[in-house]
DNA sequence: CCATCATCTTGACATTTGTCAATTCAGCCG
DNA sequence: CGGCTGAATTGACAAATGTCAAGATGATGG
């Protein structure tokens, strides 16, 4: 590993505080790798033997029953991933695959359950990182229950505009397929949502989307820090 | 605070493994009280004060936007909730009203964290109920993006009848109000897919549900460990 | 530059779910 | 016992969302 390399992992939320011994045991039982995109790393219910950390590119959680499969999560660096099923020694509840070229830390679960025991620190990183993974998700949750599909596209288009401070211009990070099933639709319906969407100054071309009255989307959006407010 | 009581609280999850230095600080920093039916306790939104525990009655966590509300999770003893809000020390993202009469240990958040710096044995039982209310919610938002309403409530009585282990009779613990906005659907809603159940042998009375053929609601509920067990 | 493949879009239609209003039902109190 | 209240059910209808099939579009490689 270069040390370029373990100072950007060295400055993860999750090694936040460790000493470097914790550091030092933990990334030389891990390994560092690249995958090319589509590749699938983890099915769910299977033993979760490593944490996931990514490093570089983009992950997706999903979940799949009566033949269908839907996006729950997609994760950028510096953030990782099934902490939960690490923490309980049990089974994975998420399937993940790269959606694009990725690097990531893969740190043994063993590992992870040592330096628990021997690093408060490191404890503490984690119920950081699992606190947040938890209001992440009641917020989509949250989004899903309480809001029609064109609301949560809407609220999207607003979440990445601010992300992206693209002065109401932004670029979609997805393809149309991806970002349907996160917000919980079809491909077919999320084109139609875009085609509502022409009526509040919407305009999409691609993968650019071009926001012209934020007031108007924001009407439309009602977006509230309680769902919708990112936190770090 | 009586030594009955006492005991009990010192049994639950939260308390393993804790010193009693740790636990006598904390309960003597704490309130024990019985609430009323129908007393909202937490507004989301509002700074999180107090870690909750419920030692008796029934709790439910809910959600609002648009003028509409949805029920998130019922909390049943021993567990405690929005311990993620109190990690973060951030604002609550979910209100909660009690069901019944329930009594309820309020820790001020403050001394939770105290308690973290202090006794790493309470932080690795932070850990786990963490992981666990993490796992419990990622399950329900599969159950909600994978399955329709029928598909949901018919996974519902298989898990009660699990639960309270009743030879295919099962008593709903909740009125239908509350579990149609569990399920996430409307009271309307929720009665016809009692009566599309007919036809799989279940037979409703009030409260009174009978499952003459946990077969053929099996084969329509299709329940899967990864979205239906509870694990604890 | 064309052929090809995948993605995206559109239209017609089916299904699911929600809404509103009316009615029934059950518990409770005087 | 009667009447009140809130919960639950039912029916008729509307709206939201999904499905299937057909085209359009766009990127890619020979």
């Amino acid at each position: 590993m270069r040390s370029e390399e373990l100072s950007l992992i060295r400055e993860l939320p999750l090694f936040a505080g460790v000493t470097n011994t914790t550091f030092d045991k933990l990334v030389r039982a891990s390994y560092l790798q690249f995958f090319p995109p589509h590749v699938r790393l983890v099915n769910e219910g299977d033993p979760a033997d490593f944490l996931y950390v990514v490093v570089e590119g983009c992950l997706e959680l999903f979940a799949e029953a009566n033949g269908h499969d839907t996006t729950v999560a997609l994760v950028r660096p510096p953030s990782s991933f099934i902490l939960a099923a690490v923490l309980t020694d049990s089974t994975y509840l998420l399937s993940a695959r790269t959606l694009e070229k990725s690097r990531l830390l893969l740190i043994p679960a063993e590992n992870i359950r040592q330096a628990m025991d021997s690093d408060t620190a490191f404890t503490h990183a984690i119920v950081h990182d699992m606190a947040w993974a938890y209001r992440t998700i009641v917020k989509s949750h949250k989004n899903h229950k309480l809001r029609s599909t064109i609301e949560r596209l809407a609220n999207y288009l607003l979440s990445e505009e601010k992300i992206q401070n693209g002065q109401g211009r932004i670029t979609l990070p997805h393809d149309k397929r991806t970002l349907a099933s996160l917000l919980g639709m079809t491909p077919e319906n999320l084109s139609r949502a875009f085609g509502t969407l022409r009526q509040y100054q919407v305009e999409i071309n691609g993968r650019e989307v071009h926001l012209n009255s934020l007031e108007d989307l924001r009407a439309l959006a009602k977006p509230t820090p309680l769902i919708d407010d990112a936190e770090m």
